[in-house]
DNA sequence: ATAAAAATTTAGTCATGGCTAAAAAACTGT
DNA sequence: ACAGTTTTTTAGCCATGACTAAATTTTTAT
């Protein structure tokens, strides 16, 4: 059986594979950390998705997710990211918002839900926060795109998503204009890792000065 | 804690306790049955509730829902009976297949969502199959409808609410046309317990013969 | 009134998915 | 190389909410 709980970690740790950050390996402590519980937990289930075959697991090494697996991870995925957009576009949620209501409704809505709001939405390809979203066959791809953090001063880029993890920052963003297909462009850079100057908007209505936490939670796509 | 368990116990009792069927005593067996759950398995969850202040158990005899416990049990229908609105009305959703739907988001979704939903529907007094909805603050009134069935021949009502308990029934009402607020006029009864004959629409345009056991789940209005 | 039947509760079990504390394995730094 | 630290696993516990089997209470029928 699919319960709410397998979901949420194989979630989490297709995640973690594809975060480039922990260096393709995805250990326990990594899995607790982002589940928010007790390494013994995390050791738990992981123990028991192996048993399930949705995951590889070498003891003391790390996990990785079988084929199966990573079905699931995605299909969990696109129920996400579907329900994120479909509450920011139909019922006018703010970004901050539509997360932590997604984490609750990927679990409860049925392939019929799905494809009912899929359709409604005219079959996105983004989320709300420019996540790709997978296919109905488990597709998605991965665009790299750089952080706004990592331009260099003078540098003009769209962007083109932002990290979901933070509420806070996401309705200082919303706040700022810093929105999905906004350009913006780099006018200074303040030395010691301090913040970067930025004009916002096609026509560089607004500047502001950007902390590099914010910053490096933009992703970008320059020309 | 509500867990969903708890909500779903709630919402059965209130239903039988507002049901006339079981002359006010909702029993231990009763619930079990409405649950799908074994007796032992009802009396466990029946004390947690009584544990709870949510109900009143008497031991052997049966139980009443206090007002807190009231209380959880309209949200959770307002929940119900919502979504299952806003299925029907924004995503095209049929009769038959809402109320499994509703039986699974009800719990997970917010206030916010349920805010959203009610503003989007225009806050609506009377749910996809004609149920009252609750209000926010737990006002419910129960209008007491005639059943389809005990009308008499050549007697003419309106459709105000039909049962949601099987959905295959569901389905055979839709296609039949017997939707709420229809017109329909008994143009013949059958003796022993025998089909009556139907005539659908204001302008009489469909007759039906129709089992007994659809239309005593039908409520209608007399004029 | 009382025996049989039905309903209900009690007792004990199981799976899920958390937890803490302790043991074991894997890394670190000198 | 090896002692200390960190990470991970094991062992054992808890709450939730199902279950079956057995005991008990209530109801029904004679």
């Amino acid at each position: 059986m699919l319960t709410q709980a397998i979901e949420d970690y194989l979630k989490a740790i297709y995640k973690l594979q594809h975060s480039d950050e922990h260096g393709g390996r995805v250990t326990t402590s990594v899995i607790a950390s982002r589940m928010e519980v007790a390494a013994a937990s995390a050791t738990n289930m992981i123990k028991k998705l192996a048993e399930l075959n949705l995951l590889i697991y070498t003891p003391y090494q790390g996990v990785e997710l079988t084929a199966s697996g990573e079905k699931i991870a995605l299909e969990t995925i696109r129920h996400h990211r579907l329900i994120e957009l479909y509450l920011s576009q139909a019922l006018g949620y703010s970004w901050d918002q539509i997360d932590a209501e997604a984490d609750r409704l990927e679990h409860a809505i049925s392939e019929e839900f799905e494809d009912r709001i899929d359709e409604a939405l005219g079959y996105p390809t983004v989320g709300a926060h420019g996540e790709p979203i997978p296919t109905k066959q488990g597709q998605i791809d991965h665009p790299k795109y750089r952080r706004l953090s990592e331009l260099k001063d003078g540098q003009s880029a769209i962007i083109r998503r932002v990290s979901d993890r933070n509420p806070q920052m996401l309705r200082y963003m919303e706040n700022l204009q810093l929105l999905l297909g906004t350009r913006v462009e780099v006018t200074a850079k303040a030395p010691f890792n301090g913040p970067l100057q930025l004009k916002i908007g096609a026509a560089k209505e607004k500047e502001v000065s950007l902390g590099l936490e914010v910053a490096g939670s933009i992703f970008v796509e320059t020309d």
